[in-house]
DNA sequence: CGTCGAGTAAACCATATGGTTTATTATTCG
DNA sequence: CGAATAATAAACCATATGGTTTACTCGACG
């Protein structure tokens, strides 16, 4: 049998949106990574690097494969030129992904409230 | 070197919560598994494998692997004992996720109320 | 100029993941 | 019982990912 491998279809907005949501779930998938962003979103100035590495106690060459998968998802940004690069938060793809919770909840919440009215029917009229 | 490999410890509330966490993050960083929970939250039956399966245009297997993914991640549970077995969504770890991502930016939140006020006292005092 | 150090790239390995094809386990129903 | 069928498991392959070790680039600075 062949199927219709992949895409479904099915509440796709853009391809571009669909892999951007990838990225940034994928990025969140990680518990390093995870933690990696509270302790940016925590502190009040940008940490250069090799400052991430050594509080976090990770390699640079991880801190480095890790900061390519938050970048990927637009959760995090590099700054500066010279040789001492900033690491900085950049929190519009997690509000991304909030959002597509926040509406996959509001299905929910719809459906739940339909079961609510469909038994306070059932509640009025015993018969139905 | 050597380094701290994977814990980090920074922020951690318990392993389990962290490995839900991954899991939770993991299923949702598909995107027919996320087309699978708005399927889900959309509809107010609980349909058969076969069901969803044909709808979504996917072989049983692969809708199994998904299935399982999503399980994992307490996103979705089979009920049934019969030879049909429905799925139904299960929005406990989508609320963990959600949360998650709350408290990440009143982090950031916080962080931009802590420039704002730099920011005023710079206004004040521009000698600071 | 030379070298030191921050950051990154590359090679490499082990394991995980997505997906297909094939096979197995029930459970319903003639 | 026996065939059909819902669901799942298993074997297998290609590619992705996490992590380490090794090697490169490039700007600062004596």
């Amino acid at each position: 049998m062949v199927y219709s491998t992949g895409d479904g279809g099915l509440q796709a907005r853009t391809e571009g949106d669909a892999d951007r949501l990838d990225a940034v779930f994928a990025a969140l998938s990680h518990r390093s990574r995870r933690d990696l962003v509270v302790y940016l979103a925590a502190r009040t100035d940008s940490p250069r690097m090799s400052q991430v590495a050594a509080d976090r106690g990770v390699s640079p060459q991880l801190l480095n494969k890790h900061t390519a998968a938050l970048e990927k998802a637009g959760l995090v940004r590099r700054v500066g030129d010279g040789r001492e690069r900033r690491l900085v938060l950049d929190t519009v793809a997690l509000i991304e992904a909030q959002q597509w919770i926040v509406r996959a909840r509001e299905y929910w919440t719809a459906r739940l409230d339909a079961l609510d009215s469909y038994i306070s029917t059932l509640e009025d009229d015993p018969d139905a």
